[in-house]
DNA sequence: TTGCATCCGGTACCCGGGTACGGGCTTACC
DNA sequence: GGTAAGCCCGTACCCGGGTACCGGATGCAA
């Protein structure tokens, strides 16, 4: 199958299929005399494992390093149940932090606060102006 | 004060004040005779506001809007406690979409899958790596 | 008045994940 | 064998939120 058939397949530009490949996710296919790609099958999987993979919140390099762990298999926590593993504590640290937020956002709706000035000026709004202190929990 | 000082006591790269000023968010200070921008303390105040509404999830473009509900006010549901609550459901949401997502990296975890591809191909995986349809609660 | 820190403006670059464009070549079908 | 669709590669651009670099001008204190 040609690049253009792959990646109406796999619901994805074609364009995109050139960038995974620069990045290391697809690896490179058989060409014609003329230099077009051609691809197995099976390229449409693959890219199907990359969006999946990505919807989890890995990363395009996690990805590339999940499909390289799993084409030469490394010793047995290298594999995708111990990156999961990783990756659900950072989905976690997330979710606790954006609930932080939500709790910030619903006692500003309680307050009723217009003006943000005004509420940093007066400290009857709970929204926490100071200590703002980069506490990124990131991805 | 000058820009170096309101920055240091703001905790930002100077260079962040001119970019914020020409997003919007501070007003154009007045100059010196030498076309040094002098700001008034109150400035301080401004970039905690920002910092700490960027931290609730706006966008500097949000913010900006914020800012200007403040000073002309509009109606009474253009001001922080409507944005809020738009703000707020925009979090909940994405809140609830991390919650699938962990709950699909703990089943992963748990099956301790090791090859995304293999998980693929042998439907055993709960990774689900059809009906990626891009269902994504963006911010 | 001299010296050094700071600030000016404009432009370019960073991250991540792509997308778009342009000129030229292949491939496929009739 | 003609013609159109599709592909090639390289490069530039998009989003958001900044950061870095540059040569030149200013501010302030000794």
């Amino acid at each position: 199958m040609r690049s253009g058939q792959i990646a109406a397949a796999a619901g994805v530009n074609p364009q995109t299929l050139r960038y995974y490949e620069r990045r290391g996710l697809l690896p490179e296919p058989h060409r014609t005399l003329g230099g077009h790609r051609v691809y197995p099958a099976e390229a449409v999987t693959v890219l199907r494992v990359i969006k999946a993979a990505q919807r989890l919140g890995f990363t395009l390099d996690e990805v590339a390093d999940l499909l390289e762990a799993g084409r030469h298999r490394h010793g047995p926590d290298a594999g995708l149940a111990a990156r999961a593993a990783t990756k659900l504590g950072e989905v976690e640290a997330k979710i606790a932090d954006l609930q932080v937020i939500a709790g910030q956002l619903r006692a500003a709706v309680q307050a009723g606060c217009d003006d943000i000035v005004a509420c940093a000026v007066s400290g009857h709004c709970p929204v926490p102006f100071d200590g703002i202190a980069r506490t990124d929990a990131k991805a």
